[in-house]
DNA sequence: CATTTTTGCACAATCGATGGTGCAATGAAT
DNA sequence: ATTCATTGCACCATCGATTGTGCAAAAATG
């Protein structure tokens, strides 16, 4: 494990070795050189002697010194499910084409842990922030402001910085006239059929939820509060919500619009305690895309969220100087039953 | 969106505002002061205006003099998968409960991409780094040792730093028999029916590849390397060789070993241009897990490698002071068709 | 009261890179 | 041969925290 940990070569090494100052090398190795007029030979000189030592500069001290890091941060609630990881991966790709260095960091929708994470990052000189999903977004607004620190809300809106999400009215809308159009004529979906499980009380599940409504008043003339069930974001709480409806009237309802992956986790909960025949029947929509979801054994409807859309727009926003402090909708798509969507992996190479 | 940036406090500006010199500050802040025998009501008196002027410490300053961060990394090929986002979540909870820092950052597969990733790391001063699933980990290493970064390999070992991964042969060796034992006698599976396809030339992939040809001699006396398709680790891929297949012999071989989720992605894309009939009568067996996978509506039998296990072990090694250069092995699990297992988000708490 | 010990803190060097300023040597212009 | 402009680089302060050392004042000891 252990070898020659010979300490790592600084410019004041390299100035010693090729006879030029600290501050002559430090020009030639960031790129400043021309302008301090370092004759190309002395320029060259330095810079063999860079690779041959293996230079690399400390990071810490220039950040330091500069005040910025050339890190870049995204902030997301969790990791696991494909809506998030997707994001890191294009996130990633696109810090990455800028020649800075990504770097992903989850909070756990807990917005003290939300604010505790940003201020480390800002600690480390963090250069940009896109913060994605957050429980707080105003609490991590007023952290970043504090230091000038420019971020972006994705996913969900803040009201002091600017913030690109789906249009999730639009989306839901989608969703819900398909889930119902996906009924035939004579097997025909009433309002009292279908239900819309998972959320909170967020801005997108507030807008899903109006969207669900809206089309469901249009579509089928009826809609009730009790058609609606938030149980959070979590699997657990979306199980035992599906387990209690189960109870209650023996059967799921028909159609079925579950509010995000990490809820339809709680559905595929309660199908483990349930057989195949009791989901014979049913349609579910579910505002999130998961390439196995798209497969199950009845038919499921996803919205793909334009992730790539996003993050783009977010990095627009970031580049201008005085970004406005508004709210900016992407469209989502509507996936049918068994498809499998290309997603950020598709644009690495394998080397097989 | 901007506000009044006013600069962040420093132990210089809370030495003034003190009268105490900086050094002082410093000690208070950092815990080190009952060492320094300072008084405990400087201590307290400092410590208040901290939070008044909500100081928070440099940790660029700090890494720099103390060439320490406090982050922890974690290098995983790709983030879009359940795998690895599973594992960027248990590895944050771990990270955290330590007090430190978890950075996540991917790297793509690719070996340059894995070395200038950490070399970045590196010039943060990143205290110990997770390896995870590199196509070089010895190349990794490499850069690691020139500037003593405590480094575990994770899923796919090295021949250089201590490596915690699956087992992989008894993995593949479970994984096989359940899909052989799940055809019923008289639909008994016949030795050219059961195929395994993905994975490629590295050493999980042989593990598998092994494990899987000595069941099958075991079980069914027979095994060919026309049995045998490694496609290389994408989605794209696996698609085309299950295309190819079905061309060539009319249908898919009805037993199905596929190694792994990512693999898995090509048969859904395949299946999304053919008829569920076409899966009638498959049996799949994937080297991963994925909640949703095991939900198709053909028998999907998975392996759930033990990512807590392994990540709790990696810690363990690196808090050792001279790791030996050792392969260690963790159990995966078998997991049934249908099956929702708890994951790394129930630990969440959810605030509904 | 004189001396030793302890307490409480200040000083200053340091980590590695950056960038403003200044100055000698060279070449050009008069 | 002077004067002036340009070239090519060195010097030094700086970013914010850490830490070894030193020293006065207070307390303990004889």
């Amino acid at each position: 494990m252990e070898h020659q940990p010979k300490k790592k070569a600084t410019i004041y090494d390299l100035s010693v070795l090729s006879g030029s100052s600290p501050s002559t090398v430090s020009a030639v190795l960031n790129g400043t050189w021309r302008k301090r007029r370092i004759k190309e030979s002395t320029a060259e000189l330095i810079r063999d002697l860079a690779d041959q030592h293996q230079y690399t500069a400390n990071l810490q001290a220039r950040g330091l010194r500069s005040s910025r890091s050339g890190l870049v941060g995204l902030l997301l609630p969790v990791h696991d499910n494909r809506y998030f990881s997707s994001m890191a991966q294009s996130f990633e790709a696109h810090v990455r084409s800028r020649g800075q260095c990504p770097i992903v960091v989850s909070a756990c929708r807990d917005p003290e842990e939300e604010r505790r994470t940003v201020e480390t990052l800002i600690s480390y000189s963090v250069d940009e922030l896109i913060v994605a999903g957050a429980t707080d977004p105003d609490g991590v607004h007023a952290v970043c402001i504090g230091s000038g620190l420019k971020h972006v809300n994705i996913d969900l809106p803040g009201s002091k910085a600017p913030s690109v999400i789906s249009d999730n009215y639009q989306g839901a809308r989608m969703l819900t006239e398909a889930i119902i159009r996906h009924f035939s004529e004579d097997l025909k979906l009433g309002p009292d059929e279908l239900y819309l499980f998972g959320g909170r009380d967020d801005h997108a599940s507030r807008e899903r939820i109006r969207g669900f409504r809206a089309i469901k008043r249009e579509l089928m003339q009826g809609d009730s509060d009790k058609c609606i069930e938030p149980t959070g974001y979590s699997p657990n709480m979306a199980q035992i919500a599906f387990e209690r409806f189960y109870e209650r009237e023996g059967k799921l309802p028909r159609g079925l619009f579950i509010n995000s992956s990490i809820n339809f986790e709680g559905l595929l909960r309660f199908m483990a305690q349930h057989p195949n025949e009791a989901f014979m029947d049913i349609v579910v929509g579910c505002y999130d895309y998961d390439p196995f979801g798209s497969f199950l054994p009845f038919p499921v409807i996803m919205i793909r969220q334009d992730i790539e859309g996003m993050i783009t727009k977010a990095f627009e926003i970031m580049a201008e100087s005085r970004p406005s402090v508004q709210t900016y909708l992407i469209q989502p798509e509507l996936v049918p039953p068994r498809t499998a969507l290309k997603g950020p992996l598709d644009a690495i190479k394998d080397i097989a």
